[in-house]
DNA sequence: CCTTAACAGTGT
DNA sequence: CACTGTTAAGGG
């Protein structure tokens, strides 16, 4: 029995990231566990922390060792293999075992779970026969009233008592005092999908979704736990594959966590789940409170509930005999975090399946060329589905060059292909989408006189034109009036550049007069339930036309829709990232898989400026393959991920300079252990001014570095995190980590 | 994070 | 020499 803890003080400092030794007092040997917040004294003040490791030796002055005070006994002890996830995040992705802690540990609430309040009767029935005569003696009304009642049916809910039977608490209260009635106050956790009513259920699976099942259950049963990577064309049916492998492994007694993309969380979405599988699911969204999500971990964790659905944080719900995850869309870059620590879900998916024995199933129509890669290398598994469910057909897909359209004059934001599509479509009374990946009026205001482009003042970017006259910041949310003449040189030739989706639906408004437009952007969903309206308003036929941003673009199930514009593919293709290709081909699938959902074919247009890029090119054809073929070679040759890896440190500080002193030191650092290790060739770049070198007045630089091995980055992680840690050059500085990053940097 | 000790500066 | 404000270090 160990006589030592190694604690984590519960507060999040830097200076705070390492644990303290403790003696065990003797009484709690026998319950202390690994994961069990206690109290202790500090200092001389007595504060919680968490048990992170037991041992038998302490590696500290045992002379200066306190003693435990106490368990936490209502706090949530947390698993120990949700330690050792955490020490597994902060191992890789670089911040603190407090970062880390934090991000595993679901954040607790002072105001406690709903109160589910019930009233029962405490005497038998012939003493509570006696008390009613005394209550009507004595003419205590509402006590008659009450006690009546309760001998009728024994045990009421108070709020019943209260409201319809018109007795206050104070009269209840008093009753209990006399031993008359007992209070009964249950803790009632908040059921995100508790209102909803469940509908039949029925499906059989078609024979290649039942291939795919008896593949990873066949290996199931013989005790290999592996990661499957689910390749299935759009319409394949993956959700049924991923329900019927939850429902065989459920059967065994094991729990499943199901992530998807945030924004894909719909309605229809969690309706097939519970049709399925009842209140045994629950699900996690960004509109809960910290306390309604606080209340499904503890579900998961109370054995309430078999299946979390929810984004890439509900990787962490506790469950305790986890047999499978599931990643949905498993390519989509929201999987990473961004904050630290920026850790990815899917290898954090599945560091946590190996710790626990879970498998794990990765599922795309366009799969990363990470998971692709590692498919290919035998690291996982690939399944695939091809056909069509209902055998619908893939839609039409078409280029417009829109330099050819500015030649033959046409300097619209429609090309007169699409225009003619979209008029055909309104005749029919069929529906289209436009996506643009840009919202408000125009991307920059700039002066034709002196070229002048008016900026943000807190940030390194342009300010975007919105409809109500003002200026935008899509970075800090900083805003201004739009000026009347150039603020530089007086001219009164100034205005707006690159359209965004608030021009687009001014500009379709003024072209079809007649047509029902509705605009879906981070502008018009800024409300809880904007997002669902405009979606179901849309669905329910109510407009012609959706313009929106990429949020239109994930996995909605429109049938009437049978056009699709891709206003601007270039949009994405021209980022400062490795992955814009690969992005492009993602997003452009996504939006012609909108296209032709219901009985009628689909048409896809898609505009761009750079008709033969691959990118482009591969989403016309569908052809993923040689997407993947174009994009590897280039990774080969760069050495970018997944063939090599890379990290990206980011020194942030309110001064310029000191971040730039702050990286040009960190490079040293990366280069002296270059200098130590000189068979581990690792390439370092920087440090430069990041992608947007400002944001709400901190500068931003960054230091790339690649290597070939994931730990040597690791290892260089460690020493510049140390050396951070250690110099006070780095006080007013913030230095991160990014391994992999899929956000830009 | 919070607390404390040490230190420098200020005021009587 | 007591008092106050600032800073760095320690906490097991």
């Amino acid at each position: 029995m160990a006589e030592y803890a190694k604690i984590i003080v519960d507060i999040s400092h830097e200076k705070l990231d390492k644990t303290f030794d403790y003696r065990i007092p003797p009484c709690l040997r026998e319950r202390i566990d690994i994961g069990m917040q206690v109290y202790i004294p500090f200092g001389n003040r007595r504060i919680t922390g968490y048990v992170v490791e037991l041992s038998d030796e302490a590696s500290y002055d045992e002379s200066k060792l306190k003693e435990i005070a106490g368990i936490v006994e209502n706090g949530v002890p947390i698993e120990s293999h949700l330690i050792a996830l955490a020490a597994f995040l902060r191992q890789n992705y670089g911040g603190t075992m407090n970062q880390a802690l934090k991000t595993v540990i679901p954040v607790r609430e002072k105001k406690k779970a709903v109160l589910h309040k019930r009233v029962r009767l405490a005497l038998h029935p012939m003493e509570a026969k006696n008390q009613l005569g005394e209550y009507e003696r004595k003419h205590n009304t509402a006590r008659e009233r009450l006690l009546r009642e309760l001998i009728g049916q024994q045990e009421m809910d108070w709020d019943i008592i209260t409201g319809k039977l018109n007795v206050s608490g104070s009269v209840i209260r008093a009753m209990e005092e006399a031993g008359v009635v007992k209070v009964i106050s249950e803790t009632v956790y908040r059921n995100p999908i508790g209102h909803l009513t469940r509908a039949a259920y029925t499906l059989t699976p078609n024979e290649e979704q039942q291939r795919v099942i008896d593949e990873v259950l066949l290996d199931y049963e013989a005790g290999v736990r592996g990661t499957y990577l689910l390749k299935g064309v759009t319409g394949s049916g993956k959700t049924e594959v991923y329900m019927e492998l939850i429902a065989r492994i459920r059967d065994e007694g094991k729990q499943a966590i199901v992530l998807i993309p945030e924004i894909a969380l719909t309605y229809q979405t969690v309706m097939r789940f519970y049709n399925r599988f009842g209140d045994r699911v629950s699900i996690l969204n960004s509109r809960m409170t910290p306390g309604e999500r606080y209340d499904q971990f503890l579900r998961a964790k109370n054995g309430e509930i078999d299946i979390m659905i929810g984004p890439r944080s509900a990787v962490f719900t506790p469950f305790l005999n986890l047999g499978i995850i599931i990643i949905d869309e498993e390519h989509e870059p929201s999987y990473k975090s961004e904050t630290v620590p920026r850790y990815h879900a899917r290898e954090t998916a599945i560091a946590r399946a190996k710790m626990l024995g879970a498998s794990v199933v990765l599922g795309s129509a366009t799969p990363s060329v990470d998971s692709y890669y590692k498919a290919k290398n035998g690291e996982y598994r690939l399944l695939t589905l091809d056909r069509r469910v209902g055998e619908r057909e893939l839609p039409v897909c078409e280029v417009v060059d829109l330099r050819e359209e500015l030649r033959m004059g046409n300097r619209s934001i429609l090309s007169g292909r699409l225009d003619a599509l979209m008029e055909d479509r309104l005749r029919r009374g069929e529906q289209t989408m436009l996506f643009l990946n840009r919202r408000g009026m125009a991307g920059f205001v700039s002066c034709r006189a002196c070229g002048h482009v008016i900026k943000c003042p807190h940030c390194d970017v342009s300010l975007s034109q919105h409809g109500n006259g003002r200026m935008v910041c899509h970075y800090c949310g900083y805003s201004e009036a739009a000026p009347l003449v150039c603020p530089s040189c007086g001219s009164k030739y100034i205005s707006g550049f690159k359209a965004g989706t608030e021009k687009i639906e001014m500009l379709v408004k003024a072209r079809f007069p007649d047509a029902g437009i509705l605009r879906m952007d981070m502008d018009t969903t800024r409300s809880r339930e904007s997002y669902e309206q405009i979606l179901s308003a849309f669905a329910n036929q109510k407009a012609d036309i959706l313009i929106g941003t990429q949020m239109i673009v994930k996995g909605h199930d429109f049938p009437n829709v049978t056009l699709v514009g891709v206003l601007a593919a270039d949009l994405s293709l021209h980022v400062s990232d490795y992955r814009a290709a690969e992005r492009t081909f993602q997003l452009l699938t996504q939006a012609a898989g909108r296209a032709g959902r219901g009985v009628k074919p689909g048409a896809v247009v898609i505009q761009t400026y750079d008709p033969e890029h691959y990118g482009i090119v591969t989403a016309k054809e569908q052809d993923y393959e040689a997407l993947y073929e174009k994009e590897i070679a280039y990774r080969k040759m760069m050495l970018y991920p997944p063939v090599w890896n890379m990290l990206v440190i980011l020194c942030a500080s309110r001064s310029g300079e000191a971040a730039q002193y702050a990286a040009e030191q960190l490079k040293r650092q990366a280069d002296a252990y270059q200098t130590a290790q000189p068979k581990e060739k690792v390439y370092i770049i920087g440090p430069a001014d990041a992608a947007v070198a400002k944001v709400n007045d901190i500068y931003k630089k960054v230091i790339y570095l690649k290597a070939k091995n994931y730990d040597t980055l690791v290892e260089i992680k460690d020493i510049a995190e140390a050396f951070a840690r250690d110099n006070r050059d780095y006080k007013d500085v913030t230095v991160q980590f990014d391994f992999n990053p899929v956000n830009g940097f």
